[in-house]
DNA sequence: CGAGGGTCGGCGGTTACATCA
DNA sequence: TATGATGTAACCGCCGACCCT
């Protein structure tokens, strides 16, 4: 009687194109408008983690100091005791008791108040299946009424207190309900979004350690050219760089034919290139400072 | 106008139960 | 039939936003 992961809308996609500046993530629902409005997310602060909502969120937090609540230290004294789950509501703890009881909220007098008198008998005969101990039998969602809840799922991931008791009467269900459903739903939605972004980063992370290995190998081969004057010689050089005389930016032109000079001062067109020089790289006379390689690529 | 308290809704984390292999 | 794995309904505690006094 589970409804399929695929009507869920859990199925995410992931795709690895080979342009990264294209790279997208198909995400069935809109996490940032999920998040909670207590988390300052500033998707134009850290623009890359756009397709990350959840890694946008944990970079966001330790940005600020804070760390996400799954990483965050509790104190000793504060540690919350392994208390007991589901039925606290009805047989509430003695950790709950004591930590509880100095702030009533309206959260918590709307399920005292409604849920277990008031609402009982309005969904699934509940009332029905009470044990004589006083345990509840879990209810299970009817596969309609997991439906409807996944269509209103996909129209709005949170709902108003109109829509939650419009749709709670719809179903036949109270609306804590219904409330809980789409609490867990978002859940489920945000835990399978992170998969998916650990999965992308991982796939990254090898791509870019193949690009770093077959680059060093690449150096190792040029260098030991280098070695080989009798090689170097002879050799036309695979690429002709070209460098502004004046700023003696060095670039590649866009093909190895084009004798266009490379336009990297396109934003500043007083810039004016009277003649690119050529460069050979592998010219002995060419003075091109020697430079280690972590210089050229800070980041690696 | 700011401080303090109450309410509300969302989230993270957890538990217990139903279901399935 | 027993059992471990998995999915999920339901809960608690916390936090931030909002409102009122």
């Amino acid at each position: 009687m589970m409804v399929e992961k695929e009507d869920l809308g859990l199925s995410l996609s992931l795709s690895f194109p080979e342009n990264r500046s294209s790279m997208q993530l198909n995400r069935t629902t809109s996490l940032a408008s999920s998040s909670s409005p207590s988390a300052p997310f500033n998707p134009q602060k850290i623009s890359w983690l756009d397709n990350f909502p959840s890694l946008g969120t944990f970079f966001f937090l330790s940005e600020l100091g804070h760390m996400p609540r799954r990483c965050e230290a509790v104190p000793e004294g504060n540690r919350r005791e392994p208390s007991g789950g589901g039925r606290r509501g009805r047989c509430r703890s003695f950790v709950a008791e004591q930590h509880t009881l100095s702030s009533v909220s309206g959260k918590r007098s709307e399920r005292e108040a409604t849920g277990d008198e008031t609402e009982r008998a309005s969904s699934h005969g509940i009332s029905d299946e009470e044990d004589a101990d006083g345990s509840r039998k879990k209810l299970r969602l009817s596969k309609d009424q997991s439906a409807i809840l996944e269509e209103s799922f996909k129209e709005h991931n949170t709902l108003n207190p109109k829509q939650k008791l419009a749709l709670a009467k719809r179903l036949g269900l109270r609306p804590r309900q219904v409330e809980v459903w789409f609490q867990n739903r978002r859940a489920r939605t945000k835990l399978k979004q992170t998969e998916v972004d650990c999965e992308f980063l991982k796939r990254c992370c090898e791509n870019l350690t193949e690009e770093n290995r077959r680059l060093q190998k690449e150096v190792q081969e040029l260098r030991a050219l280098k070695l080989s004057p009798q090689f170097y010689m002879q050799m036309t050089p695979p690429t002709t760089l070209t460098m502004c005389p004046s700023c003696e930016h060095v670039g590649v032109p866009p093909s190895s034919s084009s004798s266009a000079p490379v336009d990297h001062h396109r934003p500043r067109p007083h810039h004016i290139h009277p003649r690119p020089i050529p460069i050979h790289p592998w010219a002995p006379t060419t003075p091109v400072p020697h430079r280690p390689f972590n210089a050229l690529h800070p980041r690696s």
